[in-house]
RNA sequence: GGACCUGUGGUGCAGCUCGGAGUGCACGCCGGCCUGUCAAGCCGGAGGCCGCGGGUUCAAAUCCCGUCAGGUCCGCCA
């Protein structure tokens, strides 16, 4: 069937980052040939009388023997956030095409104004063909099973008044089927692509096409695509080259595991896959690249978490020649601003606030905190330590351990298991917890601490929590560094249990000031916190003179709503500042040479100053997306142990592979 | 490397604590009826190695051990 681009040219404009679907962006025209020249969707009152050849999937069947429905579906196109039009010219007459940004996509003109209307979506998608037994079509069209693929041609006519189904954009009219040409048939489906039901994981995985034509993940990948021009658009706009990097390279020593490709060329050597293009966007820089961005593909063969990809994911990599980090901040901030008016309707408040990596430790108990509400732990060791008759807080100071307290509210009644759980925690990362309870009747205080502490102390303790009467104070005594972890945890859980977040905000906030050293607790050694490129602050003299445990690196995360979107850093760009840096984490200077050979070279030769950083593309588009976990924002996803049951990877592969790459396959002992 | 949750016709679930015949629900599937449905309705039917292996027991979907698969978390992720 001949295929005849018909729409002049059928491009899109360069999305603006300030709207995609504004006035401007011309409307994506369809392809009309022998399959359609309609859009399912698109049928409204003013098409009745119209001839129409449709096409799509047969999403439901109503057999009534004489008289057959069949809810026809079209594919999922870019109609999810951009005009759609079924003419040449972009007449927008039956699309419901306007000034519409995504944030206020609603329903099309003239039917109900539910929200699952919204353009791209199922009910948008769906028109009802009628067909009665005279008809040829009739016999076939009562024979095909769920999902299989016709295109047929009818007369839009009007439904009969007391049969307009409100619940679809094209309600109010239904299509007399004529001619059906059934263009490939379904087998029975191992799950319902129509019905909302849940399915299973791993079905969902071995069938993605089919999971994904169900609706959600695909119109999310609509939106990813949005999502990615969004940002290439407004990084394009601010300076920054799109550079690709390679795929193949070395391994490097620090981080990760890496993935390695055996090279046939060289026997017994290998690539490796990038664990980030780290390495060469700074290379980038000394090349002369004023501001370089890619959205980058990232290999790390780690174990995965729900916000954490198996085997690879993205990042919109970025680096900036001549920067600091406030220039960082900055068009992070602005790139970031861009995303979410363009995609959400939350509020996202600039510029972001500013937390120390030890504050954050001390007041959040974690580097990662959600700032979206208050409870945050108070440090008493000042109001309390030494002063009590409680050793545990008495001894506090003489060993250098914090007295730490959160506000657990309303929670003076939650039952005895709740406040021991709590003080496993507390004992699990070496700390000891303690409680003190507040009736809500104003009786009597309860809670272990209660008993040792005086009137006046238990003052002491309920104000600098902030407690009034109903309200639990939980506290932690222990090392500084740790003393907050536990109280973090029950923090981050009453959070979640008492809805104190509010789901339309996104508190993005930086983390700033990460230590550039940090004990290795079994050797005691000094190892790299962090990046073992980052500018320490205060230069090759902070080095020389201070204790490693007190330099702070030009390193930070940006942080949103309790996840870790990015770290970032000033780089080091100085050889004399990195021989001394990596002499403290006891990398000899030859060691670095030979384990950054490119960079160490590259840096005697006139680096610029530079500074960058990397969100993850797929952690950032889940959290604007509201999802729990990365496999609802990715077309093909590996399963949690980095298999794709889809394709069947990893396999074995055959012996003739093997020998070309000079490997043999020595499988480890069966116990 | 470790912990926990889940695994029951094609799909989703109940049954498992307290062992007693593969018992049940919803959907799907097959056949029949049906001219205004909207995930149509009504009638009938088929479909099961209760993930797999071992153990305890007169008897195991159910209890125990192991293992596989999916998920969540800890370690790990410079």
């Amino acid at each position: 069937m001949p295929e005849t681009e018909t729409a002049s040219g059928g491009q899109r404009r360069a999305l603006s980052p300030q709207g995609p679907a504004s006035p401007a962006a011309p409307p994506v025209p369809l392809l009309v040939n022998g399959y359609r020249d309609r859009r399912c969707g698109s049928l409204r009152n003013t098409d009745i009388g119209s001839e129409v050849r449709l096409a799509g999937w047969v999403a439901a069947k109503r057999d009534h023997g004489g008289l057959l429905f069949v809810d026809l579906r079209d594919p999922i196109g870019p109609d999810a956030y951009l005009p759609v039009t079924d003419w040449p010219q972009g007449d927008a007459a039956g699309a419901g095409t306007g000034p519409e940004t995504l944030a206020s996509t609603g329903a099309p003109a003239g039917t109900a104004t539910d929200a699952s209307l919204a353009r791209g979506h199922h009910n948008a998608r769906i028109v009802q063909l009628v067909c009665h037994p005279g008809a040829e079509a009739f016999e076939t069209l009562s024979r095909l099973r769920a999902e299989s693929v016709v295109s047929v041609t009818g007369r839009v006519v009007a439904r009969p008044p007391e049969t307009v189904n409100q619940k679809l954009a094209t309600g109010s009219v239904e299509v007399e089927v004529s001619e059906l040409e059934v263009l490939s048939s379904a087998d029975v489906l191992p799950f319902s692509v129509e019905r909302d039901s849940e399915v299973g994981e791993e079905a969902r995985l071995t069938y993605r096409y089919l999971d994904m034509r169900r609706g959600p993940v695909a119109e999310r990948l609509a939106k990813r695509a949005l999502f990615a021009q969004v940002a290439r658009t407004h990084l394009a706009t601010r300076g920054f080259l799109e550079v690709q990097t390679p795929v193949l390279t070395a391994s490097s020593p620090e981080g990760a595991r890496d993935y390695l490709v055996p090279s046939r060329l060289y026997p017994g050597e290998f690539y490796a896959l990038p664990q980030a293009p780290q390495q060469f966007k700074q290379l980038l820089m000394v090349s002369g690249i004023e501001r370089y961005f890619q959205i980058a593909p990232c290999f790390r063969d780690e174990a995965s978490r729900a916000d954490r990809s198996p085997g690879e994911f993205y990042q919109i990599d970025m680096e900036m020649a001549f920067a600091t980090q406030e220039d960082v901040f900055r068009e992070v901030e602005l790139l970031f601003s861009a995303l979410v008016s363009n995609l959400t309707q939350k509020h996202a408040p600039t510029p972001y606030p500013r937390i120390k990596y030890a504050d954050a430790l001390a007041r959040y108990g974690t580097d990662k905190p959600d700032t979206r509400f208050g409870l945050e732990v108070v440090d008493l060791t000042s109001k309390l330590g030494g002063r009590t008759e409680l050793p545990m807080f008495a001894e506090a100071p003489a060993k250098r351990h914090a007295v730490r307290a959160v506000l657990a509210p309303g929670a003076a009644g939650r039952p005895r298991s709740w406040f021991d759980a709590f003080a496993e925690t507390a004992r699990a990362s070496g700390a000891t917890g303690s409680w003190l309870q507040l009736p809500p009747d104003g009786s009597e205080r309860r809670g272990p601490l209660s008993r040792k502490l005086t009137d006046e102390e238990m003052d002491v303790l309920a104000a600098g929590a902030g407690a009034s009467s109903g309200d639990a104070v939980l506290t932690c005594v222990g090392p500084s560094a740790s003393a907050s972890v536990p109280l973090g945890q029950v923090r981050s859980a009453l959070g979640r249990e008492l809805g104190l977040a509010d789901p339309g905000l996104l508190a993005f906030c930086w983390i700033v000031d990460f230590p550039m050293f940090e004990r290795n607790p079994e050797t005691g050694a000094w190892d790299f916190s962090h990046n073992p490129f980052s500018m320490p602050q205060g230069g090759l003299k902070a080095l020389e003179d201070n204790d490693p445990a007190d330099i702070v690196a030009y390193q930070y995360d940006v942080v949103c709503n309790g996840l870790e979107l990015s770290s970032g850093a000033v780089r080091n760009h100085l050889p004399e500042v990195m021989e001394k840096a990596f002499a403290i984490a006891g990398y000899s200077r030859d060691r670095v040479e030979r384990s950054f050979p490119a960079l160490w070279n590259a840096f005697r030769y006139g680096p610029p100053p530079h500074a960058g950083i990397a969100p993850g593309f797929d952690r950032l588009f889940m959290l604007l997306e509201d999802q729990p976990n990365l496999r609802e924002v990715i077309a093909f996803p590996l399963a949690q142990n980095a298999r794709d049951l889809l394709m069947g990877a990893p396999a074995p592969v055959t012996p003739e592979q093997l020998s070309e790459l000079h490997l043999q396959i020595a499988l480890p002992k069966k116990p």
